[in-house]
RNA sequence: GGUCCCAUCGUCUAGUCAGGUCAGGACACCAGGUUUUCAUCCUGGGAACAGGGGUUCGAAUCCCCUUGGGAUCACCA
């Protein structure tokens, strides 16, 4: 019998679930599902200090958002479970340092006291002599009674695998092929860190072994480590599992698509604008003053949204949550996150989860990086937004306003706010701005002096602004105020006073009501508006650009 | 800098492993058309095998070199 095929995400719960992530969490599950197999979901959290239970949740909600549920890991609303956990590494330390134990046992790990800023001042070194650092084996020279006297007295110290010696490494990388590397290439790397937890490099090789991991598919900047992982897994004598590193996913301009990203973006404006202080009530001045100190010190997200906010500028989407928030469906971020390093052939490009776990192969996945492209993602949500029926776009379109712009969720005429909407929207967004003018108050709506809107209000022999008191009047006596009736009275306006040219009679109706030249049809737009406060607010419009009138 | 990885239209890619149709598709772009705005939608178009050597009757495809890009070199994962 063949073992059953298993694969793992193990992210570190710091910051958001990204893109990249996210897409290595697909072609995991993808994977397992597509073989009959499990996915595993294991949170990596021996960094004490950066990782947090609130980033934990935000990954389980942003994976369960695209779908991509794990048949074993933490529980979570329903999903998880199994019985090789704990799946949290912070709660395994019993059985690292079991593992350990049997690594000291074969002579295969050793203390090292060397502190933080002797190895600095090493690498530093090593760099300037253009070579690579390697730890240099100090600690190991100290006898069994010094190492003692140093545990006793309480000196901070790490713990080191020995590298065994032998020949060059090779290991056969399902994506990337045959990797070999000099085992002299590899130095004795911690796998104790001084606050007693395991490095990654140790967690991960025995969570692996023992959760019965057979695939690891992960980024590539994780084939170099690879070797540290191989001969962690000899030594322990864990059977070596197949190995999958996919290429990064980039920014247009070719820079890694990080999570730094945003904090890039915002020290950009600051440092261009010669911003000094942080914009009133918009976040702290100690976590400004922290943040500005290093550019290491990151804002913390909910922070550098409100500065964003507060300086008016969008920041790039780089999390799941991101496009979450920008109305784009999980289905479909799904499909693109696929697209970028995978494709099923045929001149097939949008599919749903059904098809890629029918064809989804290592084979197929690409070598190369692939920069990320907004503009097909968002072609993508259309294509997507427009096959759903009218019912499923309002369900959908409401639960985002629900949670994202609740304003639009209490719309009485909701039901039409929708349908007006669908077919000119690329995501749910969309709706919300172009019938942002639906939740202004009508006293609130100002027009500003672009080129369409003197088009249609002021240009011409007869202007759009001298037809307006006939069509305020035609309005008022409307009875009946639906769109039917506001389409044929417009008509009947067109024919009368614009040569039977509808554009000439709507468009300043729209740029009237909606404050700009952008809105749905016009009959939708004055229905969900209501006779009042259209006729308000071309009144209002009629006396604003009167002014021109007189010059 | 050491080590490792990668290289087809602007972008994502098919084609490469088993050399042999004007190098195919999608997004973007450009030009027309439909449309009461916007967005759609329809038609058409330009657009690539990084460079140089080999091997071969024949190379995007196999080999080598150059160039370019990237990852990594932590008590982060």
């Amino acid at each position: 019998m063949t073992t059953k095929i298993k694969t793992r995400f193990a992210p570190s719960p710091t910051g958001h679930l990204h893109i990249g992530g996210a897409r290595t969490a697909i072609y995991c599950w993808a994977f397992a599902k597509a073989n009959d197999g499990e996915f595993l979901l294991r949170i990596e959290d021996t960094d004490q200090k950066r990782s947090s239970d609130q980033a934990t949740t935000g990954f389980f909600n942003d994976l369960k958002w695209l779908n991509i549920l794990w048949d074993e890991g933490p529980e979570f609303e329903g999903t998880g479970g199994g019985d090789k956990g704990p799946y949290y590494q912070s709660q395994r330390l019993d059985i690292y340092k079991e593992q350990l134990q049997r690594l000291f046992d074969a002579g295969m790990a050793y203390y090292a006291f060397e502190t933080a800023e002797e190895l600095g001042e090493e690498r530093k070194k090593a760099r300037a002599e253009k070579r690579a650092y390697r730890y240099n084996r100090a600690s190991l020279e100290l006898s069994p009674e010094t190492v003692q006297r140093y545990l006793d007295e309480g000196k901070p110290h790490v713990i080191r695998f020995k590298v065994p010696d032998g020949g060059p490494l090779t290991v056969t990388d399902c994506v990337v092929g045959d990797v070999t590397v000099e085992r002299s290439e590899v130095d004795d790397f911690v796998i104790f860190k001084g606050d007693g937890f395991p490095t990654y490099h140790f967690a991960v090789i025995v969570d692996d072994a023992l959760m019965n991991v057979t695939h690891i598919i992960r980024g590539q900047e994780h084939l170099n480590n690879t070797f540290k992982h191989i001969l962690l897994q000899e030594a322990l004598g864990f059977e070596r599992p197949i190995f999958a590193h996919i290429s990064l996913i980039f920014n247009p301009d070719g820079s890694k698509m990080s999570k730094r990203d945003k904090d890039k973006a915002l020290r950009k404006y600051v440092r261009d604008n010669n911003i000094e202080s942080p914009p009133e009530t918009c976040i702290s001045s100690d976590a400004w003053a922290n943040w500005q100190s290093s550019k290491d010190n990151q804002l913390d997200t909910d922070d550098a949204t409100k500065l964003a906010l507060a300086l008016g500028i969008e920041l790039p989407e780089i999390n799941v949550d991101d496009f979450k928030q920008a109305g784009y469906m999980p289905e479909v971020l799904l499909n693109y996150l696929c697209l970028l390093g995978w494709s099923p052939g045929n001149d097939v490009e949008q599919f749903d989860a059904d098809f890629l776990v029918e064809t989804f192969s290592l084979e197929r996945i690409v070598k190369s990086p692939a920069k990320f492209d907004r503009a097909k993602l968002l072609a993508f949500n259309l294509d997507a937004l427009q096959k759903l029926s009218s019912e499923e776009f309002e369900a959908r379109l409401l639960a985002w306003c629900q949670e994202y712009a609740p304003e639009f969720s209490e719309l009485d005429k909701f039901s039409l706010f929708a349908s007006a909407n669908h077919e000119r929207s690329k995501t749910f967004k969309d709706a919300t701005i172009t019938s942002s003018f639906l939740i202004e108050d009508d006293e609130a709506v100002t027009w500003p002096e672009s080129k369409p809107v003197k088009k249609a209000l002021l240009k011409g022999e007869v202007s759009g602004l001298s037809r307006m008191p006939a069509i305020i009047t035609a309005f008022k006596e409307l009875e009946v105020w639906n769109a039917e009736t506001i389409d044929g009275c417009l008509h009947a306006l067109a024919d009368e006073i614009a040569d039977g040219n509808l554009g000439k009679v709507a468009q300043p109706v729209r740029i009237a009501v909606a404050g700009g030249p952008v809105s749905p049809p016009i009959g939708d737009t004055l229905v969900l508006l209501g006779k009042e406060s259209t006729i308000t607010r071309l009144k209002r419009c009629e006396n604003y650009f009167s002014k021109y009138y007189e010059l």
